[in-house]
RNA sequence: GCCUCGAUAGCUCAGUAGGUAGAGCAGAGGACUGAAAAUCCUCGUGUCGGUGGUUCAAUUCCGCCUCGAGGCA
């Protein structure tokens, strides 16, 4: 009897919070194992804003292949769907180069996705409904989706437009309740090694505070200047961003806004730490400092 | 030197007609299936500046002291 396993792509998977040094293991990686680079990263898909998503500059990249980064102009729109199908043909194309695909990212939901077999197919979204549940009141909306999916309702919280607006679509798109269109693919398409980068606490709220120095440093508030006309769009709601964007509004000052960057990041570390640790999937939680380690652990799939 | 106003949570401040106190921000933890660098939830004991007095009881009233802001000389 053939084992399902045996046939099932190899990946490797490098995730962790904001500054804990995944891009730079990635590239490490995929010179050793001859791999290819896929980003799973909302945020360095976008053109343009490179030096506040932390972009990898290409020199750096050691000429190994990167998928996923500079896909999308700052005033398209992108989500997980989207990354689930372009990330499958990344690793498709590396493999079928005879490389090792190495997904390297903080984004979690992506990573979760991807390895997850999250079937988006089954619920579907619907610009037209989405556009109209919007424009709802939130007390309304959210008592209509008590009456439809009540099992939805109870997870939700009656302050969580965006959720109760999905919830919603869902059930006007496909006819069923979240809870049974929302579903996973029995088994995960991939056979990986998820290594999980961990960091202490203050030593990484360090390098975060000295890297967004660095980024001021390297021109970010003339990046952002640059792309001051897309301030309204999803791509400038990333960290770094934001917040020179309300400065050149005149809203904040400077150094405010350069507070609330640092600020920001933290607590989105804070949330990524979260996320990965409770997200299922085997994860193999090294620091960064155990090179020797984390290599021995890829090499273990191969 | 005199007068007035302040001194309460890491910060900004509210409050107690005398029965030892609570908001916002900061901080911490958590959730998460098509915006995820997004969105949302939970968590508040601190010599109520110091000291003496009145009182059964003082952070609250009174005196003095210290510090800060303003005013008059």
């Amino acid at each position: 009897m053939v084992q399902a396993d045996s046939v099932k792509q190899k990946i490797i998977v490098v995730a962790g919070a904001t500054a804990t040094g995944k891009s730079d293991l990635a590239v490490e990686a995929a010179l050793k194992f001859n791999g290819r680079v896929i980003s799973a990263d909302s945020m360095q898909i976008y053109r343009g804003a490179d030096i506040g998503t932390g972009k990898l500059p290409p020199e750096k990249r050691g000429g190994v292949p990167h998928y996923l980064i500079d896909i999308k102009n700052p005033d398209e729109e992108f989500s997980v769907g989207d990354f689930i199908t372009e990330a499958q043909n990344a690793v498709a194309q590396t493999a079928a180069a005879g490389a090792v695909p190495i997904i390297a990212g903080g984004t979690g939901l992506y990573i979760d996705a991807l390895l997850n077999g999250y079937n988006l197919a089954a619920a579907p979204k619907s610009g037209a409904i989405r556009a109209e549940l919007e424009a709802e009141e939130l007390p309304a909306l959210y008592a209509k989706l008590k009456k439809v999916d009540p099992a939805s309702a109870a997870k939700i919280s009656p302050n969580d437009k965006k959720r109760a607006v999905r919830a919603l679509e869902i059930f006007y798109v496909t006819g069923k309740p979240k809870s049974e269109a929302a579903v996973r693919e029995a088994e995960s398409r991939y056979e990986y090694k998820f290594i999980l980068l961990t960091a202490d606490r203050s030593g990484l709220y360090k390098k975060i505070d000295a890297r967004v120095d660095a980024m001021l440093r390297s021109g970010l508030l003339d990046e952002a200047r640059s792309l001051y006309k897309y301030r309204d769009c999803q791509s400038m709601r990333a960290i770094g961003y934001k917040e020179l964007m309300a400065h050149l509004d005149g809203k904040l000052s400077y150094a405010d806004a350069v507070e609330e960057i640092k600020r920001n990041t933290r607590r989105y570390a804070k949330r990524q730490i979260t996320y990965f640790g409770r997200m299922k999937a085997d994860k193999i939680a090294v620091n960064i400092a155990e090179k020797e380690r984390i290599f021995s652990i890829m090499s273990d799939i191969l």
